[in-house]
DNA sequence: TACCGATACATAATCGTTTAGGTCATGCTC
DNA sequence: GAGCATGACCTAAACGATTATGTATCGGTA
């Protein structure tokens, strides 16, 4: 029979102090290992489980990082995730996710929420895949909670913050490279809002090398999610009454936006219009036809903030200990950049590059950044 | 400039007790309105936020609700989270998501684990993706925390315990009866361990549904994701040397290894070989061929066990206020099925039911279960 | 023998809230 | 003008753990 029972009730049942039970549980040392053994037996038997709350508020332990995003739809969220468990998993870390976006669609109201509602559980540290309100840094600095960004840029108020990002720009500039090759001299940009600071370096990148290839383009915005994009994308065909040589989609919820917008109407890809996008995905190989886009390695950019975030929140409650400022300390070197990859496909254009039954086989061909 | 600062703080800026400022911050009354004035001005001023560990240990308020799952690659995963975070939502609860699998695979020593963890933070109710272990049932039950399964079964020790689960044996013999329109003899059933309830009754339907058209029905079991998938489907086709007329595919990531396969030894779908799958998802009709699936509606199941889990936390509170027992009351009402919905594309080998134009504006056509 | 250090344990303060159980005016009733 | 309800506020005891500080015992040393 399996019961539930407090701490106290391990001290009574062994006639020894909560002191001593204390230690016995947390392996510290200051008990023999008799005393332990009972301990740790009664504690089996008598179905003690700590309480968390008591714990957190007597250590001013935080063993909670929070990762904060609003796309949860985009499905480099779910690989990026990953490669932060991964990374925190050995040193026990709790992660707590936080969606900012109702319904798809970023909400300032619940960043606000979701901010005060961090730091009343003390987090120790905050992984956010977007730029967050000033205000809302501000109070996290107050309360000395790092935070580090991925894919995304710390707010100009506070440029100095960690961030690990996609090297956005030089990725634009090799769609733009590629663009070229296929002599497309009009280029469509369909991008999300800049809430979402990839955006910033992605379209720039994208002009400059229009510019460069003596192409034009055009930029629509939509909002961030797949049935907006399919109708700001009508709406801007509708008014044009033309296609572009190519479409590039800011993201992977936009390139699906984008497709159905194309099989509804009819649009055959490649050959009406080219499309482009970020974020590669599991299906994008099997989809018609096979989708040409960036490949951003989220999991690896996951992995390296959760790491550089560990590094900060460790010096952190090292500096503390030696009685020093609780502020954490932000340096050069915790600012990263991740080369991306573009994976050639089909709906950019180009025809299988091999054999059929090899292509199949191995159906991407990636090319690497040149070196910058 | 914000600043940080305890209850305490708030109470000696204003010169009132702890009492007062407690009672003026959470709207409780006992207080005037200019007390309360006063006591909002200094907590805004100072920064004041309040410590979720210190709450929590004096109440033994728990306002978090879990969600314990082992697949969130599976898209219909997102869409469920969506369903429940919707119907919490209103009501402010905390949700946090436990997920209990190591690279994909589900790992029992993290479900232990988790459940320890859980009732540590003293999680008001539990949402399990999956059939947990009996003596963390116990554990559970000993700490009073109730659990509803959805898409899974309550263990066999506790087949009282609330569920939401699709009709998965209805599902499985819809899927037959439209097998049984294509005239398909030889099926294959690729599908995931035993440890995902869901299998028993999809597996079920699918066997009685062959029985009775007089089909043979082979059943191979795979590891939970798509390159598991890929694998023991190649190592079964080799051994066999022949197609199946159709293969099913148990989930999402099964399909896709299905799909990877086929692309890689150049099987054409639904020429040589059906393909049928569980779990509607974004990209199912953009890829090649478009694929007929089965429609869970995942977003209603997640909703309607958010409802009830809440309906029986909240009666849990009132008997416990009553000074009744504080063990949750599962009713029979807490069981549901939803009926799930089979969405008909090109991959059973259904030709395009309409011009093609139109085809492309609505591309699927659902068959609405019949009343059972 | 007197003193010391180590070991094993206990006592009690503490973390930041909530809340049961008071006190003390004030105004109303008869 | 005594009795009493009411409103506004306070004091102090929880909640369940961790830990600074204190104490008893014991073997060893000078």
């Amino acid at each position: 029979m399996v019961r539930k029972s407090t701490m106290r009730d391990v001290s009574r049942a062994t006639g020894l102090s909560m002191f001593t039970v204390s230690r016995a549980l947390s392996g510290a040392d200051g008990v023999s290992e008799e005393s332990r053994n009972h301990v740790l037996k009664a504690a089996r038997e008598l179905g003690y489980i700590p309480n968390r709350a008591a714990q957190e508020l007597r250590r001013a332990s935080r063993d909670t990082v929070a990762v904060i995003t609003a796309s949860t739809s985009n499905s480099y969220y779910l690989e990026m995730m990953a490669g932060i468990q991964q990374a925190l998993r050995p040193s026990s870390w709790t992660v707590v996710v936080g969606d900012v976006a109702v319904d798809g669609a970023y909400d300032a109201a619940l960043e606000d929420r979701m901010i005060k509602r961090l730091i009343e559980s003390r987090v120790a540290g905050v992984i956010s895949t977007l730029t967050l309100k000033p205000e809302n840094m501000a109070l996290l600095s107050a309360w000395d909670i790092p935070v580090i960004f991925v894919d995304s840029a710390p707010p100009e108020t506070a440029d100095d913050f960690p961030s690990v990002t996609t090297d956005n720009y030089g990725a634009s500039l090799m769609v733009g490279a590629h663009l070229a090759t296929h002599r497309f001299a009009d280029w469509l940009l369909l991008i999300y809002p800049l809430k979402w600071s990839t955006r910033i370096e992605r379209e720039r990148g994208l002009r400059d090398s229009a510019m460069a290839h003596g192409a034009r383009l055009t930029v629509i915005e939509t909002e961030n999610d797949a049935e907006s994009a399919e109708a700001t994308l009508a709406a801007h065909l509708d008014r044009t009454g033309a296609l572009p040589d190519v479409l590039i989609a800011g993201n992977n919820p936009l390139v699906l936006g984008a497709m159905k917008l194309a099989r509804a109407r009819g649009i055959v890809i490649p050959d009406q219009m080219a499309l482009i996008g970020y974020d590669e995905f599991a299906w994008s190989s099997l989809v018609d036809p096979p989708l040409t886009l960036l490949n951003e390695r989220s999991e690896e950019i996951g992995r390296e903030a959760a790491l550089i975030l560990g590094e900060i929140i460790d010096a952190q409650a090292e500096a503390e200990r030696g009685g020093g400022s609780k502020a954490p300390i932000y340096l050069p070197r915790h600012q990263r950049q991740v080369a991306a990859d573009l994976v050639i496909r089909r709906s950019c254009g180009c025809a299988p590059a091999r054999p059929e039954q090899e292509r199949m086989r191995e159906d991407s061909m990636t090319l690497s950044e040149p070196p910058s």
